[in-house]
DNA sequence: TACTATGTTTAGTAATTACTAAACGTTCTA
DNA sequence: TAGAACGTTTAGTAATTACTAAACATAGTA
């Protein structure tokens, strides 16, 4: 492989990692993304080893990650017993299995714990500081319709089988 | 204050820490903006210290970082020269900052190390391996037209004065 | 059955990040 | 000008996170 090709996928692989650092990822996982991405046939996990430098350990946490957020698919060759990986290459398919995925995490009971308050704000009517009470009532109120606005986006958007370009072209035509 | 409302702001307090973590910004500044959302006026940064238990210090900088993400606005009373913070509560408008200020950052600058790596595939014509430069080239664009989408999409946002709930509304409508 | 090839888990380490305590700088007041 | 009342910066520490090295588990092969 030419010094210079070499040289872009290092860049390349490089910057992926900057991205996934960015977003709260480990780098390791933005490196190994980007190593898939760049490979035309499914790499197993030895061949992972040694284009990233990681070792097995933090080869086999990190895309097993990737691949419950669907940025990366398993796939088998017959008749060995090695997994292979490939990358997934529809982004709007990975956004909704990211989506998916941390519906689960602890971003949604955090979430839960906002309604939570809100509920008891809400018995706790005629209390002695009544006027206190409607000020976080209120407050309160806001930022959950807040938080229900985004999750109805959110969650039409996991629903859509075939979010694309022209979905998000006629979004923006809406936008301006 | 009642014991109940003085838990029911804890239990708020720590629920927008853990979202807070969850985006990637340090914990107390979840907690620093929970203070000032649930107060009526603005707090002085002594008042925060009381409030959330972290140090003058800690409160300074993450208050300027949510100063700048436009999550809280300074504010000042007359004759007293302290500063005083309040809590946006146009959550829109906070989006908007936050992603405006985020446009500064490494994110962009490893975005656009993606759209390097592409113009120098584009430039290195005819070298020997051009089979897997094709491949490359066509992997790289494809990532490069999905960032394109995200960021049209984003400064359309960015660029709206009144992004509220019918925009919200309206983009559920198309999506359905 | 033992051996080999594989992926996973774990215990410890390195690196990073958020925080504290205290020094510092500035501005107002006496 | 000295002192007080602030906010900011800094140097060090605590807490967290990502990783390594090696033990382990499992399944296939001789």
């Amino acid at each position: 492989m030419s010094e210079q090709i070499t040289q872009l996928k290092q860049d390349f692989t490089e910057g992926l990692s900057q991205i996934s650092k960015f977003w709260g990822f480990p780098k390791g996982m933005g490196a190994i993304f980007a190593v898939l991405y760049l490979s035309p046939s499914p790499l197993s996990l030895d061949e992972l080893v040694k284009q990233t430098g990681l070792t097995k350990g933090a080869i086999s946490t990190n895309v097993r990650a990737l691949a419950r957020m669907g940025l990366v698919r398993p796939s088998t060759k017959l008749g060995d017993r090695k997994d292979y990986y490939e990358a997934e290459t529809d982004f709007y398919r990975s956004i909704r299995a990211i989506i998916k995925e941390r519906q689960n995490s602890e971003f949604d009971s955090a979430v839960r714990s906002v309604r939570e308050t809100l509920e008891e704000l809400e018995a706790g009517a005629g209390s002695e500081d009544e006027a206190e009470r409607q000020f976080l009532l209120e407050r309160v109120r806001a930022l959950q319709s807040f938080f229900d606005a985004l999750d109805g986006l959110v969650n039409a958007v996991v629903r859509l089988e075939g979010l694309g370009i022209t979905t998000v072209e006629k979004i923006l035509s809406i936008l301006r």
